[in-house]
DNA sequence: TAGACGCCCATGATTTCCCATGGCATCCCT
DNA sequence: AGGGATGCCATGGGAAATCATGGGCGTCTA
């Protein structure tokens, strides 16, 4: 049904690090998970290694499932796929949306990306990012000094080319 | 239903050789393994040969079951089958997760890793890792140097070229 | 008989679970 | 159209269960 995730917005962190999903984001996660039947906890999968990342990323079980596939696809003992399976596999955890449509993030991930009061979630198509609002501003502050027209609309690349 | 592990952390091992299990973990080796039942003691295997690794290899008893499967596959007697049980069966024990989730390292197997008084570990995929954390780090540093640029983010390989 | 090992108890710190409230939409009935 | 009634959504708070870790003893055995 519902295969990629829309919209992005804010959610208060509390002390114990419940946040609210967004609800139509949970839809997505829900219908993600081959296990998930009406009234059962969805579960899915947040990302939260990489040096140079300065936010979280979710995934559907399904969504992690072929990156799995696509893992294994690797020479089994290559640099590149014991990098991959770091990422992916140990620095990950896998969270369980409450029956109030919240998760926990544990204080390490938190630490990870400097979350205090507020979580923007930001969909990616089959996956989500969840970033300290301050640090995403900047970030696409940052993209369009980068040789970015901010006042040229994105539509325009759609049929363009392939470049970076 | 969880069937991966996934995670990384840090556990302290006391004088006796005692180290607590990642709780998240446990739902892992629980539902691994065959003979266990709400309340009883989970049973996991945890493999400590190989001259050329410094960690130790937890498997799940089904886990185990596979890789005891593709070794049969094997011609009984060939070089590579006595490599293989001598890996898995020989150099392995069968540890219980006690009731308050800790289980018990031979010195055997801490000597073979140097640990001292932490223990790291390091989920990868359906078995899992106790590394010391120092010797952990070392190896990720240099995996990095190793013509590994360590900025690029692994995510970059998924979909890139399966050479090392 | 000295460790090594199994078993029991103890405790502070988290983490999970359960219950609660106010804010919005939507739906429906009169 | 007015006014609930209904239901989901976002968020709080306290109680209960779990987690990580430490310590004490018998006992088996090399």
């Amino acid at each position: 049904m519902a295969r990629r995730f829309r919209g992005e917005s804010d959610h208060k962190v509390d002390g114990k690090g419940r946040v609210s999903i967004p609800a139509s984001f949970r839809r997505v996660i829900e219908s993600g998970d081959p296990d998930w039947a009406e009234g059962a906890l969805p579960r899915l999968i947040i990302v939260y290694g990489g040096r140079t990342r300065d936010y979280l990323e979710g995934f559907t079980v399904a969504a992690m499932d072929e990156v799995d596939e696509k893992i294994s696809k690797h020479p089994r003992g290559s640099a590149k796929r014991k990098a991959m399976e770091r990422l992916y596999s140990a620095q990950s955890i896998e969270a369980v949306v409450d029956e109030t449509g919240r998760i926990v993030l544990p204080a390490k991930l938190r630490d990870k990306i400097a979350l205090n009061g507020l979580a923007r979630f930001v969909s990616a198509g089959d996956t989500f990012e969840i970033w300290r609002p301050e640090t995403y501003d900047a970030t696409i502050a940052a993209l369009n000094e980068d040789g970015f027209d901010p006042e040229l609309d994105p539509s325009a690349y759609l049929d363009g080319d392939l470049d970076g």
